[in-house]
RNA sequence: GCCCAGGUAGUCUAGCGGUAAGGCGACGGUCUCGAAAACCGUUUCUUCUUUGGGAGAGCGCAGGUUCAAAUCCUGCCCUGGGCGCCA
């Protein structure tokens, strides 16, 4: 959530962000003529309250001295109804505001680049080169059947479309990788926490997923919400509260959930896209002044987890049209898929300012008083997208699989993935 | 799911119809060569402002009763304890 006073005293900052963005700058009109009205009405409001307050003691002092209160309770009784009214409209643009405001984006960084969408994002460095193919590399759908290690079939049997189970090695290897990347995040600095993945709608509101995101969520029968991503628990660790020691870094594992509602038709084949996956997250809680400089240092823990498994990626700064919702600046860690012959995303590690700290009360203090923190994330990284990275790219032409060095004193020295390996 | 006991400012606690009290912590000031102690002040949100400050809100959340609600009433949420059920 923005600054109200920002929108208030610098409406074009806010306008010109939107328009960034491509998005409509209605909202802004309404929320700046219901502000005027908020306003108008909690002075008068206010004035009436300390009229009534005033009363309010002098019949308490009346009453002790036992005297005649009657004309002053007449009097109070119409300052009351007129109280009610106000109150009523108060809380009403209150409430349309409030629900305005949560729904207006971050204001991008000044060093996010102003463009239409993916095709705007400036590449900012490529790392490892795409392995040169002696034979025709196989797409990890294939491989991954051929292995008996992926069943998209099962899947499909006991959830639906874009669920897919993972057997004997395939299973062994999402597993390992959950297991490496926390070490490897244990060992930068960040703690690890290990959190639920039902999550309430107030968390939800607080990182920005809710309300403008309803529809790609999960919604169960009680009102939780399954978490699209550990995110949403994770920074809501410290809703409604002071930091006394910042930075605070914290990392986690956790499945995550997504309807990916409006994407049907896109990577329908494989593990790419599904409604569930595991994701390991990167956390940070800082002060503001250091947020840009903790964004390098996040998005290079990330990408860590790619130079130890000598997986080659590049990555973007996402460009102002391509920028979610709640973020200032954020860059995508792209990975190769050599089927596709295309890098892709794999990590999104984001600085989100104060944007969710506003939302979810997250404060620290200063001398001159409370000051929201900047928060931070990205994954480090998506676990299912990194098996389709380590299929295609360390694939061999009979059809086995090499196991990525860091990987095999998680997978008990195993070298190599092949068809006889299942059990 | 049922029965108790609770939820008060950053934290701990008092108040149980009449301006939310006190301890601790943190920050600022006085004192000091410096520090500690002591003493004084501040401590959340909103709004107005002539920048000194004024006003309003805020006692788990939402309603209600009342001239007036932390306090009384209703519903809900959360925590602790007991009972039941349960992997």
């Amino acid at each position: 959530m923005l600054d109200l006073k920002l929108v208030r005293n610098s409406p074009d900052v806010v306008r010109h962000a939107l328009i960034n963005r491509n998005m409509s700058t209605e909202l802004i009109d309404s929320l700046l003529e219901y502000d005027k009205a908020w306003r108008e009405y909690l002075a008068e409001g206010d004035e009436l309250k300390h009229k009534r307050n005033v009363v309010t003691r002098e019949i308490a002092k009346l009453k002790k001295e036992n005297k005649d209160t009657l004309s002053k309770i007449e009097e109070m009784q119409g300052i009351n109804s007129r109280i009610k009214e106000i109150d009523d409209l108060i809380r009403d643009y209150k409430s349309k505001i409030h629900e305005i405001m949560l729904r207006i984006p971050n204001i991008p960084s000044s060093t996010t680049p102003i463009g239409k969408d993916e095709n705007d994002n400036p590449v900012v460095r490529v790392v490892g080169e795409p392995r040169k193919f002696t034979f025709t590399p196989q797409p990890h759908w294939d491989i991954g059947e051929a292995l008996d290690i992926l069943d998209f079939e099962k899947g499909a049997k006991i959830a639906g479309q874009g669920f897919t189970v993972y057997k004997g090695m395939g299973a062994k290897l999402e597993r390992a990788l959950v297991n490496f990347m926390l070490d490897v995040h244990s060992r930068q600095g960040y703690l690890e926490v290990f959190p639920p993945v039902l999550i309430n709608e107030k968390a939800m509101t607080g990182t920005g997923q809710l309300p403008k995101f309803k529809e790609d969520m999960y919604l169960c029968t009680d009102g939780y919400y399954l978490a699209p991503t550990a995110e949403v628990p994770v920074t809501n660790l410290y809703m409604d509260e002071y930091i006394e020691k910042l930075p605070v870094f914290l990392t986690a594992y956790t499945a995550c959930f997504r309807r990916e509602a409006g994407k049907h038709g896109q990577d329908t084949r494989g593990i790419i896209r599904q409604h569930q996956f595991n994701k390991v997250e990167l956390v940070k809680f800082v002060k503001p002044e250091t947020s840009y400089e903790e964004l390098e240092k996040l998005t290079l823990d990330a990408e860590e987890i790619l130079k130890l498994l000598n997986l080659p990626y590049r990555v973007v700064n996402l460009c102002t049209g391509d920028l979610g919702f709640s973020a200032a600046k954020t860059y995508d860690i792209e990975v190769w898929v050599p089927t596709q012959e295309k890098y892709r995303e794999i990590s999104s590690c984001s600085n989100f300012e104060n944007f969710q700290a506003r939302r979810a009360n997250i404060r620290f203090r200063t001398p001159e008083g409370p000051q929201f923190v900047h928060t931070l994330n990205g994954s480090g990284l998506a676990v299912g997208r990194t098996v389709v990275a380590i299929l295609e790219n360390y694939q061999r032409e009979d059809g086995s699989v090499e196991i990525p060095e860091v990987l095999r004193p998680y997978l008990g020295g195993e070298k190599e993935i092949r068809k006889e390996d299942l059990t």
